[in-house]
DNA sequence: AATGAATGAGGTTTCATTCAT
DNA sequence: GATGAATGAAACCTCATTCAT
């Protein structure tokens, strides 16, 4: 019984390529039939709607960003390892998937249906998480008591996320200029120490 | 001759609120027109699609956003206070023209035909400023040597943007517990000093 | 009073131009007004509709046809001479304003209001007068008895009229292969001596 | 394997009634799917566009008028012969189906997209078929070597093509007066024998 | 009478979804 | 379950006509 799970697989595959490339609007139903090589109306046996291919690609592949995260915090005690492990989870992501980044951040929050408390719950859970990992530095005195740590979650999102799409969209960033393993250091060095010059 | 370029402007704000309401590919000309108050058919007089709309609200309102960042630059010449009275402007912005914002964010990025050459120059001019706003900083020895300007824009950028993004989007984001000038006052400070405590 | 009467030859003349090159429903009334050199409204002044512009074409123009058949039938009194003359007066008119006759020949009779009983009198009323002036011919004792005049009539209508067209419509006609006056002479020859060869 | 190509042809004929009823651009796509009987989209599978389906007729119905012109080339030799047929052929469709050579004179040249080299290829292949056939009958010495072939050819057609538009459209055109095989017959006689009494 | 911005009914076409095979 | 032809609601856009100036 592999088969008909692998079939939904292979479409939800297929949609995320779509997506990435049109946007959900513009992608049609047979577009994703014939990405994925299956029969119009097969998309049917799987999938109620094209609202739902959507957000069954949010739902999956959020939670395992979630799980990710669980597993990192699982592993790794150090808030700072932390972070950086799920940094480094986001931009090898990007790296092995820029579609399915581009419709996570592009398509689902855009999308009407998207707004729905469960969904929200399940979004959310991601920043928590974050800013569970922000609080217990704080508790640890390594990270600033200042600050809000879902606000600091959202600055830390915020410019790994904006960055990344750079890569994924920009045409005028220049890949050779900007290896992106710099850039995630740049990153993480500049979220942790400011871009203010340290007094010495 | 005040008329015609009012009713384009009514035309482009009614347009915004519904871009913003429903997202824009679930936005008909019809509910613009509506929003507007004026005949189905006049959008066509001042603008040749649908398309053209959401185009037209980039380019004008992102060019008020570079015309805004000129006048700062001329007005103010410490760097600190250029950034801080940009992300004031930002913050502003959003709090006057929500609509406005999430268009500017959501929609016109998603958008197709937004990949032009010349609506990328405009789009990055924004960083542009942005970034020799930052090389100023570093050359006055203020700002950190280590990190590229264009990186740096992205990271403040972003963290501001997803901040803001839930006040905007986010139902489960309490705006009592997060007044807005605080936040505005934790981001500033974090993108600065960092969320890792000083060693004293 | 010669003004506003000018005015409505000037938008009938334009409405020909306009009508000929993109047929009459491709054609719009603004292309019409702008083609004149008129106010878009100011075709309302003359004309109750665009239907009303073709059909006044028709009217106006077609009656101008009939007139220059009455002359001639009043200068001219052999049937030989009379069609001559009003074949040459049909050719003379394509060369002239080719405009107007592919209206009169394409455009009026495809257009649904054309059909009321005012119009096809008018319209008949052509080959009434050229079968009369056959009838007499076949009177006189020169034109064939066997053929009834209206059938001889549409005949010799539809020989010079399918030939001209080709001179206005066809690419693949070689207008320098075939001079039109020598075209002319074949056509006249044909239609009363028949393609056969005659037995000496 | 039967019911793609039935449905098509369904299509096709249904949007001659139509055309032929109300004129091309007067006829709506949902007109042709109601006479069809098929439902409004399915058009669409068919044809990529309301013009196509116009031009399909033209293309499709004018290929078999010349696939009968060269089996009648085929089956008889005599040039007197082979024009008997194919007038006879043209009168017959007209019997048959007027509608469609209401759509093939009246609407098909007048509309836009019908000029194309290709098109215009097709259509004048008719005339280059009957042309080869005078041209036959000229070097047989039957046919008068004055008249150009292709003018010959614009003659024959146009007659027959302009009597019968009076069975189709004329309502002032009596049916009974002039009896279709009678007319037939007058028109071929004419061609042939000219309208000029012949010297005994 | 002249103007042209405004109007909105109506057209073509698209495409998510259904359903008979 | 698989298939893809069929369905028809709904979208964008056009353009003849009106009417306030």
């Amino acid at each position: 019984m592999d088969k008909a799970p692998a079939k939904r697989d292979i479409i939800l595959d297929a949609a995320i390529r779509v997506f990435a490339e049109k946007g959900y609007s513009s992608s049609r139903t047979l577009d994703i039939s014939k990405e994925a090589g299956v029969a119009y109306g097969s998309l049917y046996s799987y999938f109620s709607s094209k609202d739902e291919i959507l957000l069954s690609i949010f739902r999956e592949r959020w939670r395992i960003l979630l799980e990710r995260i669980d597993q990192i915090n699982r592993t790794l005690s150090d808030p700072d390892e932390r972070f950086l492990a799920i940094i480094d989870f986001i931009f090898r992501s990007y790296q092995r998937n820029p579609a399915m980044m581009k419709v996570l951040i592009m398509d689902v929050p855009r999308h009407k249906e998207f707004y729905t408390p469960e969904n929200w719950k399940l979004y959310n859970a991601f920043f928590k998480a974050l800013a569970d990992i922000f609080r217990e530095g704080q508790e640890k005195e390594i990270y600033n008591r200042n600050i809000s740590p879902l606000i600091a979650t959202y600055c830390i999102y915020g410019a790994v996320d904006t960055t990344i799409r750079q890569y994924v969209y920009n045409p005028e960033f220049n890949h050779e200029e900007f290896p992106i393993e710099q850039t995630r250091q740049q990153i993480v060095g500049m979220l942790k120490q400011g871009y203010s010059k340290r007094e010495v």
